[in-house]
DNA sequence: CCTTGTCGTGAATGATGTGTTAAGGGAATC
DNA sequence: GATTCCCTTAACACATCATTCACGACAAGG
């Protein structure tokens, strides 16, 4: 990404707080989506998935915190920062707005200066781990490039699945660490979605087949590990 | 899992959801205790302190936001993790709960998978502290990396079964001490599991067959400890 | 000496977790 | 709208680990 080619959703359902904010951050070159409503916000993000939302507290319907909630249930949208918007004394909220998922919380009355400063440090935080690891080499044998979405194997690139692909990744991100299958569960599935316990296996099972046996190393009882190229 | 057998205070005034919930985590292997008020629930918070404490939000007397509260003022709980049930549509205490000092917050109907799930997230997010010390060094030839979850001897990795594995990790932790037969049961099987009281026996066996009969030493009508590389 | 209690040992049994296959539902794609 | 492909579930086989059991060794005390 170039500069500042950020996507950022705001979500305010004042009208005039949103132009205001809209006019701030476009003059940065961010690329700006506003909704007035969490509904919305929540479509829309989904739609087109932001690096950075910012997220009115006190909304009708569905406020923030609940809005917070269900982005944070969506697995699209866990690389995405949410920052919460509100009015100063509104403390009680704050810890709630963290607990909901939330990345950094912002007080009105809204400095532009203080605004745009907090998001480049919203972004950078994220930038690092997100872009850093664009290709993730594993031993020699193994890349991975998320970028490209493939795996290459001895020069052989080949395109997994979307959840093996992020199975495969989990594991790699860690070599020799043991992921308990609960962590894979909420990693991957989210802490929300529940699915049988059988499904890991099978994905597990699959990503043996197409890179090799040998790579993920099964610990009974408690879950599985990548294995590079270890002294045996 | 057998090192998995949290302790969890499960409150709330209607005896069927208690015992529904109460079935539902015990299937899990959770070690549950229940109380129907809030002044019974702090009483039995304090008397054995849990790992998490599940707090219906409506109660008579005593409601749950003034007993999370009341919880939050001991220091013996400031580790526990408190997490709010409530129906639906109770919007407005979510934020309060939160003030009060809740972890999290969950909303009936509870769907059991998703209360098992959202448990295991919980406590995930508060064992990491413990088990912070990853690489236990044991005298210079033994030691243990619970991340990867192997025991490494004089260079050598050796991968163990789950329980010998947990109990050489008890062991290592405080090298010297006797640990009773008592105190290995309850830190690995759990208070309420019990086993033949050969098992242990045939554990420490498997142990000293893999590394080495002189570094677990028996302590007889005692138990056992592990032994340093200490002058004789 | 004999008794008593504790621990070590090896083999047998039981329980649990995982590998594997196949089939159905659903979403994405054309 | 039809056809893929992927995700998930279910059922069963299988392996390994956990536990029990029976017995022998050993030390301490009567």
């Amino acid at each position: 990404m170039a500069g500042n080619s950020h996507k950022i959703l705001l979500v305010d359902d004042e009208p005039d707080i949103l132009e205001f904010l809209k006019y701030s951050l476009e003059k940065e070159k961010y690329s700006v989506t506003i909704a007035d409503n969490g509904a919305d916000a929540i479509k829309l993000a989904l739609a087109n998935i932001p690096d950075l939302i910012l997220l009115d507290v006190m909304m009708p319907d569905m406020d923030g915190m609940e809005t917070c909630t269900r982005m944070r249930e969506r697995k699209e949208l866990s690389n995405t920062i949410i920052a919460f918007l509100t009015a100063r004394g509104e403390d009680y909220s704050q810890i709630a707005g963290f607990s909901a998922g939330a990345d950094d919380y912002i007080t009105k009355p809204i400095k532009p200066k203080v605004l745009i400063s907090r998001i480049k440090a919203l972004l950078r935080r994220n930038a690092s781990p997100n872009d850093s690891a664009t290709v993730l080499q594993a031993n020699g044998s193994l890349k991975i490039d998320k970028e490209r979405y493939i795996v290459i194997k001895k020069g052989k690139e080949l395109s997994l699945p979307k959840k093996e692909f992020e199975l495969l990744t989990l594991l790699v991100s860690k070599p020799g660490k043991v992921f308990t299958r609960d962590v894979i569960l909420s990693e991957i599935w989210g802490h929300d979605i529940v699915v049988g316990n059988r499904t890991i296996d099978v994905h597990i099972r699959k990503l043996r087949e197409k890179i090799g046996d040998d790579l993920i190393q099964t610990v009974k009882g408690v879950g599985y590990k990548f294995i590079g190229a270890e002294a045996a």
